[in-house]
DNA sequence: CGAAATTACGAGTGATTGCTCGTATTTGTC
DNA sequence: GACAAATACGAGCAATCACTCGTAATTTCG
């Protein structure tokens, strides 16, 4: 038997397997993708059996998401220090650099997590739960948009949120993807970005 | 037998039972992506049999491989019109303008084709060539950066080149899966976007 | 120690899927 | 009409893969 729901009591080895099985499945999914990705691949990354990884994940879809949760409680601690109420007031490129800040470090701990759960072959039920936090994201852009800029409408606030996240988005692939070496510089173009698109718009 | 290598003599009737299978596949792929969707399922929504798909493609990839070409073709015809030397000398927005006009044109017209092909589980074979293409976009910008700031070194303008396209390319997302409707408020911000981004650097 | 629970193994199973093949129908050519 | 080539069918094969299960080793605890 095994898929134990009630969540049967897990010795100190198990936990530290259980570690093990995710460490090894971050892997073998950031390298083939969630479709491709076998499960006896990834109980031979973590160097036990397939059964073995069947005593402690009901399933394949269970093993990604104790990794969608690790990487939503990162991203939820990003979110915390980069919406700090004291940088409402800060000038414009202040404010960019300490928000953008948080959130690259957690992306470049997290490699391959941020295209993983955006990519299609992600089941819907583990996809929706980052989108809605990165929704939230959005919203809270938008206010700090909407403080400083109290003339905009709503609706052009919101768009101004969006876009920013978009350009923030797809930098941040870059800068995770470069060799450490080359980060700052790309750092320092997103924020060049980020600058250029929302000084015009809201003022610095 | 199947596995046509040397392209056996096609009647009418072959032909469009191509181009329908083709026309299948990219619903299909766009709908579920590479990996997931099935050579059964791109012959049912045709209308045909397994059979049938395997007179006219030797395998899976070789269906994908057609669209591939649809889409390289096309990229390169929207290249050539964004491209026009007598750009070069516009001013800033009016070449932002001329330049990714045709570009978002042939994105709209595939829907789908962008992402596939950047998609992780895509065969290397057929990623590799798109990617091939992209890249020469960004020599082809980084020329007309050149042109432009001359007094800018090598490795700037090359940074430079890779960002627009990054804006360009995630904006463009959003422009393609906005509905018509909005279209046209996505292209505004996405010129937005990129003019607070390179005004700084090279001027009007 | 000894019993119960947990952890571990790995060959095997059932379902899925890319693809085949024997056969039947349609089309082009004389 | 007759023959060959092209088109079409769809049941089924072989390979892959998520997952199982019988069994054995290890740990916990009285």
């Amino acid at each position: 038997m095994a898929g134990q729901q009630p969540e049967r009591k897990r010795q100190e080895r198990g936990r530290r397997r259980m570690e093990q099985l995710a460490d090894a499945a971050a892997e073998v999914f950031a390298e083939t993708g969630y479709a491709k990705a076998t499960t006896n691949a990834i109980a031979a990354r973590a160097g036990v059996s397939p059964g073995t990884l069947y005593q402690f994940f009901a399933n394949k879809e269970a093993i990604a998401e104790v990794l969608a949760q690790r990487y939503r409680a990162a991203l939820q601690a990003a979110h915390d220090k980069a919406f700090d109420p004291g940088f409402a007031t800060l000038p414009l490129p202040d404010l960019i650099d300490r928000m953008i800040g948080p959130m690259i470090e957690v992306n470049v701990a997290n490699p391959g997590f941020k295209a993983l759960f955006n990519a299609a072959d992600m089941p819907e039920r583990l996809a929706a739960p980052t989108r809605q936090l990165h929704q939230a994201v959005v919203g809270k852009i938008a206010e700090v948009l909407a403080t400083r800029a109290p003339d905009m409408s709503e609706e052009s606030v919101r768009t101004t949120a969006v876009v920013a996240t978009q350009i923030f988005g797809a930098l941040l692939n870059t800068v995770v993807a470069a060799p450490e070496a080359e980060r700052e510089v790309w750092i320092t173009e997103l924020k060049r970005a980020l600058r250029g698109y929302l000084e015009p718009i809201i003022g610095a």
